[in-house]
DNA sequence: CATAATACTGTCCTGCAGGACAGCATTACG
DNA sequence: CGTAATGCTGTCCTGCAGGACAGTATTATG
C-alpha cells in the first residue's frame, strides 16, 4: 500500500445534467443528488468513522431520530425505522448499555415506555452531524451571507411544509390506488 | 382489518426545534430533516410500491445512480454503493435480467463493462422519482413562483458546490486526522 | 373483579446480504 | 512474447439483520 494512486475517476463523471430531469423544475433532481451525495460511503464513511466509532447504522438512524423529535417510545421508533418492536428494543438496549440514551416509564401510561437521549447522547448525535456542519461551512465559503439566509429560510420553510404533506399523505393511508 | 385505527400519533409529535440544534445555521437541521423525511418508511415504502414492485434497495439505488451519472463501470457502482465486485455484478445481473440496464464493453478498454440504462431503465428510474415529484408539488403549491425560482436555483447552487466540496475531500483521502 | 387489549422485552431461528476466492478476459510492462 | 496487473463474473459460504412468538406488566372494558 505504498504509490497506491488515489485519484479516482472522480473527473470524467459529469455531474448531474438537469436535461436528463424532465420535471416540472430540477429541483427534485438537485434533491435527490443532495441525497445521494450525503448516502454516499465516502460521507458516511465518514460520519460513523467520526461518531464514537462503534455506531452501526440503526443506532445512529435513532440518535438522529432522538434529536429530531425527542422522546420517542418503542414503537414510534418501531414505525419511523420500518422494523419490529423487537428489534428496536435490541437496538435500544445496545445504545442504553452505552450510556447514551435512558428509558423511563412514560407517566402517561405506564406500559409504555419513553427514549430519551442521555447528555452523552445528544453529544453523539451532534458528533453525527459535526462533519455535516463543516461540509456545509465548506460548500457555503463563496456565499454571500444574505444568500445564506435566504437559501436557510427557504429550507426550513420547505421542509415544514413537507412534514405536512407527509403526515396528510399518513393518514390518507398507504394502500396503492387499484 | 375493519375498524382499524390509523392515525398514528403524527399529531404529537413536535417537528424539528431549531434550538436543539447548536449549528451555525439551522440548515444542515433542516437538510438533515429533509433526508430523514425522504428515507423514512413511509415514502420510501411508497416509492417501492410504485416503481415496478419488484426492486430491491440496492437496485433502486443503481437506477438512481445511473440516471445521475450517466454509464458507470461496476467498478465505479461498487464505490458509490460501498459494496464489493461480485456484489455489484449480482445486482447488475439482475437489473440485466429485467431489461432495466444493458452492459456494454467499454471501446476505451476492453477488460471493462460500461452499464447503461435502457430505455425501460430509464422509464423505471423516472418512476422512482415520480412519487417524489408529486409530492414537491404538493410541497410547493402554496409558493409563490418567484420563491420557487429562488429555492431551486440556491438549491442547484449548493448541490454545485457540494459536488465539488466532496470530490475535494475524496482526493485528501479519508483517512482520519491523527 | 375478570378478561381483553396494548406496550415492551428476551429467546430462538432463518434468509439472504454480501464478502472471499478462483477463473477468465484483456491490457500493460519489460 | 512472457509475466504481471486490472476488470469482471460465478460459486461458495458465513454472519447477522431482523422477524415470530411467548412472557410480563399495565391499562381499558364490561
Amino acid at each position: 500500500m505504498a504509490d497506491e494512486d488515489e485519484d479516482h475517476d472522480t473527473e470524467r463523471r459529469r455531474p448531474l445534467n438537469a436535461d436528463d430531469f424532465p420535471y416540472r423544475s430540477t429541483l427534485l433532481a438537485n434533491l435527490s443528488a443532495l441525497i445521494l451525495l450525503w448516502d454516499s460511503p465516502a460521507v458516511q464513511g465518514q460520519i460513523l468513522a467520526k461518531s464514537g466509532e462503534s455506531l452501526d447504522q440503526p443506532s445512529h438512524q435513532t440518535l438522529r431520530l432522538l434529536l429530531a423529535w425527542g422522546s420517542l417510545r418503542p414503537t414510534a421508533l418501531a414505525d419511523e425505522l420500518g422494523v419490529g418492536a423487537s428489534y428496536v428494543s435490541k437496538i435500544v438496549g445496545r445504545l442504553e448499555a452505552d450510556g447514551l440514551v435512558q428509558r423511563s416509564t412514560d407517566p402517561d401510561d405506564r406500559r409504555a415506555t419513553l427514549i430519551t437521549l442521555t447528555p452523552a447522547g445528544v453529544e453523539a448525535a451532534r458528533g453525527v452531524y459535526a462533519l455535516g456542519d463543516r461540509m456545509i461551512s465548506e460548500v457555503l465559503e463563496g456565499w454571500s451571507a444574505s444568500d445564506i439566509d435566504r437559501y436557510t429560510a427557504l429550507t426550513e420553510r420547505f421542509v415544514d411544509d413537507a412534514i405536512g404533506s407527509i403526515a396528510r399523505m399518513r393518514e390518507r393511508g398507504l394502500r396503492p390506488p387499484p
